[in-house]
DNA sequence: ATCCCATGTGTACCAGCGTACACATGGCTG
DNA sequence: CAGCCATGTGTACGCTGGTACACATGGGAT
């Protein structure tokens, strides 16, 4: 098997500095040297582990994707109660993430939406968008739960970009729209979208 | 009054030539040098211009959040007819947007999104959000159409940056959702519990 | 015991960057 | 019409970056 010598651990180190760099200096300070500098190892070390830096990026973004599946495994006991209120829970939770970790958060979202330029992230953005979808999915339907994800990216992102507070009643009135939409109208299982 | 001597279009080149930079390369290849060569311009004009970054983006920023209300202007005639289905537009003009200049809107949104780590930036992106929900708001609440922003936003983000297609038909029955949800009264929607 | 090679280290190179600054030019004000 | 100063230009400096590469080391296969 793979024979690490010395610092078994040293992979995983590297990858530590470079989310504590990325959350201290954003995406436009990072680089070999300063992981480098951050993780107290030598230049050639981080060259070696990642010839690229979007190889560095991959591998920081999957491990931050636990951010939200974090919080939500620790406080989110009640959304899979299905006697629950999903759209206050959600919004519960939401507003849980954005306050207590808001450098965390900016954090996950700087590398989440870096995707958009960097193609070799998105297979990880598109998995970390399909567990979020899983986790709601198993409340609702697919289309509802899809959706009700594309809306708390969309909230969450109005916060972060424009400086702005979270309103949690608003978040679960209009989530609550969502979810509640389909069942409200009377036919209930009237989701097909894809 | 200013007094621009020889090329008076000078300051304005500049910035459409910082667009078609970010455009090829990303910000991430934005600089001074690049803008210049881009514009043909020495480097020292596009310093004496603008001093930082920083200014050249918020103003490129300016300029490209004219994008999605260009589409709306020439293509959303049917937004202002309260006749119209607003879901249903507006799930139509995304897609007209989306899949009419993936390359613009991409660019688009590589700036808007910038304002995560750029506080500069942050004005000019709320800017652009509080325009859009002030379209959307002359069928709808105020409320109504904030989320609806936010969810079109999301829906954007997600085949963005997953790289999937859109789909029109779920933008529309999600959008709905939204935007009809509060068809009995403004603060009653709790009310209808069965 | 020996050797291979994955792993780790140090350094040098060159390109591109922001910045600063001295100098050029010619419209505008007075 | 004379000078000011906003505008425009060219160059140099110091720094940081990615990359390459020669060398070191020792675990495990043989």
């Amino acid at each position: 098997m793979a024979a690490r010598r010395y610092d078994p651990e040293r992979r995983q180190r590297i990858i530590d500095a470079a989310i504590r760099v990325v959350g201290a200096k954003g995406i436009a300070g990072l680089s070999h040297r300063s992981v480098a500098a951050e993780a107290d190892v030598p230049l050639g070390s981080t060259t070696y582990h990642f010839k690229t830096l979007d190889d560095l990026m991959v591998a920081a973004l999957r491990q931050t994707n636990e951010g939200f599946a974090k919080v939500v495994r620790e406080h989110g006991g009640a959304l899979a109660d299905p006697g629950a209120d999903l759209a206050a829970e959600l919004a519960r939770l939401t507003g849980e993430w954005l306050d207590g970790d808001r450098p965390g958060v900016e954090l996950e979202y700087e590398l989440y939406l870096a995707a958009l330029r960097r193609p070799a992230l998105r297979p990880v953005a598109a998995e970390w968008c399909d567990e979020v979808t899983e986790l709601i999915a198993r409340r609702t339907d697919h289309v509802t739960a899809r959706a009700t994800a594309a809306l708390i990216d969309g909230i969450c992102l109005q916060v972060l970009l424009t400086g702005g507070a979270y309103d949690e009643a608003y978040a679960h009135e209009v989530l609550a729209r969502v979810i509640d939409g389909p069942a409200g109208a009377g036919d209930a299982r009237r989701a097909t979208g894809r």
